[in-house]
DNA sequence: ACGCCCTGCGACAGAACCGCGACAGAACCG
DNA sequence: CGGTTCTGTCGCGGTTCTGTCGCAGGGCGT
């Protein structure tokens, strides 16, 4: 199990560390947490490890250092191919990858900070600009944080509260409807058809989701 | 996928790197990182690659490398009439890219300090002078601080809290329309019309952001 | 099939935000 | 010490945004 062994190592060097033993559980676990970075082992019973990282890559910048025993060509461009930021080879010194991992934070940390893209949109969040199919799309400040705290975390389901407590920073006693109407605002702006929404999408009973995934 | 690797190897190098699969992004990325050197690859979806070199050239200093699979007379002539600073055909090996790259922030590091341009707006940063259109334009302390601030980093939108603690050093905490009014009267002294600012533009609800290019 | 609850959607008034001019104290310089 | 420039504060007005309401349509459970 070097699992635990890993989780223990990078914990006491100061990361936040959660793990999971499948590739499944992995991207359950990325979804609901949306982590700053994803170690990942190739070597992962059932989904392919590429697999999950073009998954993980697909859902938004988060960066991927991968973990392999084989250090042949064909995997390191395979999973460079798939979208990784670094690789490191097993079996992996904790302090080798801590170095890696904090080398790849810091450089992804820039461009984290820059832009944004799902599909045909595309955020700025430095320059705060939204643009759709090259064009620019103007956003009101509501409007703008709502997109920008739904796209931290594609995929995961937010609740009216939660947005909220995110959005509207004080805390809200009123009308919860209140983020219904932004959404709606903001999709009248962003979706082609707002009957079949691409981007910001409902959860009967919950709240709201960016993305698909 | 070719970028990933030559990111991944300049890294190793000692470069901070980040990269962008399109024109667009790449655009986006350089306005918010403000880089030193930038490597262009013709070959990009998108915005052509000379387009974006001259956007690049336009909005500052900084020099560029453009990327090429074509060694022809054609594409270099129009690369460094584009305003490259040097060309290097792929495949690169990332040896030769580096001593490149260094040459080339070796040879403009002297030029480079110094001198600001975006659009017809000039602005000495070693005599502290701003010049528009080739004419001095007198500017306070504080407008030029404000403005010397903004301009560090082109296209990014600063916050009022933020911009207060830059220009005005000491933590204020007095009424932030003082930041409004600051950019009023540069805006007075730079803009030709301040219904429609070119240079210091209002991002509601944020702050103000220097330029979108 | 029916009814309930949830969400989409348009309208509207109050609120927030920013541009802009005016003014007085502070700082600077001769 | 006096004059000039700069800086910070205030208030007003136009514009835009936001929060609330009401109604309608549709999914879901019974």
């Amino acid at each position: 199990m070097v699992r635990r062994g890993l989780e223990l190592a990078l914990s006491r060097l100061g990361h936040d560390v959660s793990t999971a033993p499948t590739g499944e559980d992995g991207l359950a676990a990325y979804r609901s947490s949306a982590p700053d970075l994803v170690v990942l082992d190739l070597m992962l019973p059932g989904v392919d490890g590429f697999e999950v990282c073009r998954q993980i890559r697909a859902a938004g910048g988060t960066p991927v250092i991968m973990l392999t025993a084989r250090d042949d060509d064909f995997d390191v461009v395979g999973g460079l191919a798939a979208g990784a930021d670094d690789y490191v080879v097993k079996p992996a010194r904790p302090s080798v990858l801590d170095a890696r991992i904090r080398a790849v934070l810091r450089r992804t940390a820039g461009t984290n900070e820059g832009v944004r893209a799902h599909g045909e949109l595309r955020i700025d969040t430095s320059g705060l600009t939204v643009s759709l199919r090259g064009e620019q799309v103007p956003l009101t400040p509501t409007e703008l944080r709502l997109l920008l705290t739904l796209t931290r975390a594609p995929g995961r389901v937010f609740g009216r509260e939660q947005l909220l407590q995110e959005v509207w920073e004080h805390d809200y006693l009123g009308d919860s409807r209140l983020v219904d109407n932004c959404v709606q605002r903001l999709r009248a702006k962003i979706e082609a058809n707002t009957t079949a929404p691409r981007y910001v999408q409902t959860v009967r009973g919950f709240g709201y989701r960016f993305g698909p995934l």
